[in-house]
DNA sequence: CTTGGCACTCGGGAACACAGAGTGCCAGAC
DNA sequence: GTCTGGCACTCTGTGTTCCCGAGTGCCAAG
């Protein structure tokens, strides 16, 4: 369908139009990528091109521009992942390494990557679903008031004002603390409802009315923070370009449901997710690309980050970038 | 010098340009606003605004457009804050009062002043230094290290993990803890560190290491964070509106000392401060206004919180808007 | 299949004119 | 003295026209 010469054509138009911001006409593009051919030769092969959807005029007498077809192709088959240079990389680690607690790490990270591709950066913190309770704490406040502290082993810290029904003496809580931990520890999050069911049978009578509270608590936590928090960095690389409409990008970016959706579900392949243009699931932000990947400790894939910018964006070097930070935030995670 | 006429006069100008974002002459002004005089005169009126510097004219046969010295005069003399609608006042309430921990109180808060407002939203976390200390906990996580919680009475938590010298067995750590509680409990921040000084001085000698260590990491946490956490929202309200160079706001925004600066020093007045334009540090943000009001429970200031928008904005509604809001998140704080 | 030639199209910039809004100033009215 | 109406003047913004140049599509020849 498509010969060696007429994907070479393709390559060599997204990447002028990346790189120029202008659209791309034969003859230019015959004498800077030496082809060897003639800029007729070239323009019969856009006309093809053209036809099948890769590429069109902005209007008659114009060069070629890219459509989302044309950099999803280039996207899958014609270009490749650039790693980073070494001394990117080792920016990276010693930027990242200074990090004190899991919200810095997040704010560190979502800077970097938006600095690195000079895009908008996005990064989830890690879900708490595929993490597991390093600790449970009650501390009591007032005769009928603790407060419920919830750590998990990605360092994330939940805690909640609990009201009692009853007042209870320091110790049944801190016998209360020894059981709920003996039960919890390790487990993981999207187990513990269940474990708790179990658990409550097997306390004794009297503490049942403060646990079932305690308990209750404890799993609306883990519901409400089921719609997972999201930040940004960068939105001022926004301004430089007047070719997406800026105000819906924007309002997007601070929903946080949208950009839930954006960076993909979490089951994805952990490998990097492109979607291009009218691919991604808003329509405010047809005219941006998203790049996206999941991150974590080992192998379970913990939350996901990425990068939105507009469609014509380097893809090689911002999937590069993307794929670089995600694996290193995983290792930092695994490691503290 | 000014008297009640021209006063009224560059009044109405102001309201004008603020609601048309048009430059505003002379005669529409006396129609709209039944001054009782002719054009003429209010045109004599102007020429004398001018030439005292409150109102400008962008180009010789435009109308005038306030200056920031203009605006400056109308919120200190010509002006009274706006104050919010019943209907507003019981959306605030309803809206901030679902909130379940203080993270969620400020994203709330922010959302809610940038929707109020229709502007950019910018708050500052509580400040450490000013609350006090509910309770810390150390949790055990391996031989050698335990993680370290601190839990303030705005409802912050702090957590760090901390590796010791030695292995310590685990009631030792209570007992430690159970001193620290002692020790600490209801402890301004800002007096930990004497406290802490104080404390180690009387642990028995076995301890020392490990408390030292402890100590060392919990004192860092109180200065790491003194540089005080900031978000804002709204970011998409800018986009409407083309006079401020939009790259050099989200730059500002994005940059957490300037906000910082914009916002106030924390000592400034509990009351409104306005900086109208050129009168804000940060050069990147003449063209923009920032109001802004202490917040906090009782009457020490825990932080501040406050609204950018352009010069040209709505300055009795958005005053009323950022007091009845620093009112309400004080009144919630207090409560939890 | 490739190439050079050629006529055609269309956007963008320059030059220009024009209407409209607004000003400054002056002389007369209250 | 202060206000008012009138008048000439000065801009900006808009619409029109015109032209240049880049780029295309097509065709006939290599």
């Amino acid at each position: 369908m498509l010969d060696e010469r007429k994907l070479a054509v393709l390559r060599a138009v997204v990447e002028d139009y990346v790189s120029t911001n202008e659209p791309v006409g034969s003859k230019a593009l015959a004498e800077r990528h030496n082809l060897g051919v003639s800029p007729a030769t070239v323009r019969n092969d856009m006309a093809v091109l053209e036809e099948q959807g890769y590429i069109t005029q902005p209007h008659t007498s114009a060069g070629r521009v890219p459509t989302d077809k044309g950099y999803r192709l280039f996207v899958d088959r014609l270009s490749q992942i650039k790693p980073l240079s070494g001394a990117e990389r080792r920016a990276i680690e010693t930027f990242l390494a200074g990090a004190v607690d899991l919200d810095d790490v997040v704010t560190r990270t979502v800077r970097l990557l938006a600095q690195l591709t000079r895009q908008v950066a996005v990064v989830q913190y890690p879900s708490l679903i595929r993490s597991t309770v390093r600790h449970v704490e009650l501390v009591p406040l007032a005769e009928r008031r603790i407060m419920l502290v919830l750590i998990t082993n990605t360092g994330r810290v939940e805690q909640r004002v609990v009201d009692l029904p009853d007042v209870v003496e320091d110790d049944r809580i801190a016998h209360l603390r020894a059981v709920l931990n003996a039960c919890l520890d390790g487990c993981r999050l999207n187990r513990v409802p269940e474990t708790v069911a179990d658990l409550h049978g097997r306390l004794p009578e009297e503490d049942r009315p403060v646990a079932t509270t305690i308990l209750s608590v404890l799993l609306e936590t883990l519901v409400d923070r089921h719609d997972e928090k999201i930040v940004f960095a960068g939105a001022a690389n926004l301004a430089g370009d007047f070719s997406v409409g800026l105000r819906e990008v924007l309002e997007a970016l601070e929903e946080q449901v949208v950009l839930m959706r954006l960076l993909g579900e979490a089951g994805d392949s952990a490998a990097l997710t492109v979607r291009i243009g009218s691919e991604n699931p808003y329509s405010g932000l047809h005219g941006t690309s998203i790049v996206a990947a999941g991150y974590g400790s080992g192998d379970n894939e913990l939350a996901r980050l990425g990068v939105l910018g507009p469609t014509r964006m380097d893809y090689p070097v911002t999937m590069g970038a993307v794929r670089a930070v995600a694996r290193y935030v995983g290792q930092i995670l695994a490691g503290s």
